[in-house]
DNA sequence: AAAGATTGAACTCTCAATCTTA
DNA sequence: TAAGATTGAGAGTTCAATCTTT
């Protein structure tokens, strides 16, 4: 009898497989060793780091949150509890009294340089090691697939 | 004066944060895409889907848990959700009474079998076609990191 | 009216503890 | 004693509604 391939063996659903699966292991191991090395959680980490990235070490809030695939309410929160923990403080938007501003800390600023040596050893070998000279191109083809719009966006 | 790189603009930490951006506009594109189609969400159609793809259509619970990405009391609550539905049913395992599988229901194929096309064309639209014809050396790339063991793995 | 940010309610996930069977 | 699955408690996220400012 002639195999037909079921639908659902069709690469596509493979490739989009291998995106949830592969993010979910190497989030997995990452975030580990982040929070041992740090004591803060990835959530936290990512947002000192984008912060630290940006022009005087700020962003807006709704601008952090679409930078961090939060939505402003979930950042409101998360910002919370770093505010809490003193890495970031809450700045008012001169110009716009609606705005706010988070605002890295010295502290943060502090957690940031003590972990992150030691956080791109685990980045070398746990993303960078496996895939050798190919690390790259992996970079530029999800930045290919973030940007890549979606229809009715 | 001689510019001096952040250690936070190293590439790795852009590597792994196009993991994680590409991961979110993606899968915001496609779930929101999938449950205007099939009516479930997402992590439904994915449990279904990894039942579909197995023999005789059903997969032990920690297994399925694997699979999905999520820890076995997550899976417990999702599979109790779906069977709610309809779409699953758990049958207990013969020759290990701990054990239980969950099956695949017709309705649920049904809703797998309705849906792929359209779900097909969302991937085709949103991943084959923007990346061409590296879609599969993505793929290869994707499962190399999700493959890759962690030092304490 | 609309935009920026926050809050309330509901949902989903994880960790630790529990229950049953091996 | 350990393994497979479930449950209770707690944390984090989203959607819709709200409040303030433009």
């Amino acid at each position: 009898v002639p195999e037909r391939a079921e639908p659902w063996d069709d690469p596509l659903i493979t490739t989009f497989g291998m995106l949830i699966e592969a993010h979910a292991a190497v989030l997995a191991d990452v975030s580990r060793d982040l929070e041992a090395i740090s004591g803060v959680p990835l959530a936290w980490f990512e947002v000192m780091l984008r912060l630290a990235r940006s022009p005087d070490h700020q962003l807006r809030m709704a601008e952090l949150a679409r930078q961090v695939s939060l939505s402003t309410s979930g950042l409101t929160r998360l910002v919370d509890r770093v505010e809490e923990a003193g890495y970031v403080e809450r700045q008012s938007c001169p110009g716009d009294r609606r705005g706010a501003f988070a605002v890295l800390t010295p502290d943060g600023q502090d957690v940031l340089r003590r972990s992150l040596p030691r956080h791109l050893e685990t980045l070398e070998r746990r993303v960078a090691s496996p895939l050798g000279a190919d690390a790259a191109q992996l970079t530029e083809l999800l930045r290919t697939l973030r940007d890549a719009k979606s229809p009715s966006g």
